[in-house]
DNA sequence: ACCACATGTCAGTATGTTCTGACACATGGC
DNA sequence: GCCATGTGTCAGAACATACTGACATGTGGT
């Protein structure tokens, strides 16, 4: 019973594809989403591999949360420290032109 | 046989994935696409409908169509005026994590 | 000749985003 | 106590993008 739970990790909400879009319009936010689809990795670590500063790191690990295609938590390492472990979400858009007038009526939607 | 030519069009290229959402990362870029999705319109005739400014206009749609996602070609209509129709493609992308880390090695190989 | 409507371009401004450097805080090990 | 490592935030500079208004060009109709 308690894998009922368990089992439902990695179905995404899908927020929409606006927000994905913008989220990855961005070639440090691109790398940084496909960094993490190599597997978690927590902050301070991914900024060194992709060499960028943390504070800078920080401000796009934001706006790809705030979409939707990344997710975290914070955790206590062995020796106390605390990390933030960031994780790419599995997310699915398909984009045509369909896709393209429902993202823009919900942008309409928006001014009301 | 002259069939074979025209039955081609609809069959988009496909230019990068991040240059169709750097292309849709805007409102009015979108909004501009959904339109376009109504079917073909000439560059005045849309700026009105969208109600934006017609330089304005041009510069998003150089931006639409430098990434693939719309053509546009010169007629001469009725009356003798040059007109500028411009008509969205049949696109597709699947935007997934693992598109993403083809994009982004795109980005990289860029940077060559 | 002038007006209405189409095209395009350019300079300059306004706005928004990205990026850096400095700061503050906490923990374990030397 | 101090250093290394982790966390986060903020102000301001640097950069990029979006936007406006004015201009130049062409056509047909009155």
């Amino acid at each position: 019973m308690a894998l009922t739970t368990d089992a439902r990790i990695g179905v995404s909400p899908q927020v929409g594809l606006f927000e994905a879009i913008v989220a990855l319009s961005h070639p440090q936010r691109m790398r940084i989403a496909a960094k993490l689809a190599e597997g978690r990795n927590y902050v301070s670590q991914l900024a060194r591999d992709l060499q960028m500063s943390r504070p800078l790191l920080h401000l796009h690990l934001a706006r790809l949360e705030a979409a939707g295609l990344v997710r975290s938590e914070m955790e206590v390492s062995d020796d106390g420290k605390a990390m933030r472990y960031v994780v790419l979400t599995p997310f699915s858009f398909h984009l045509t032109p369909d896709a393209v007038v429902a993202a823009a009526r919900e942008l309409n939607n928006r001014d009301d």
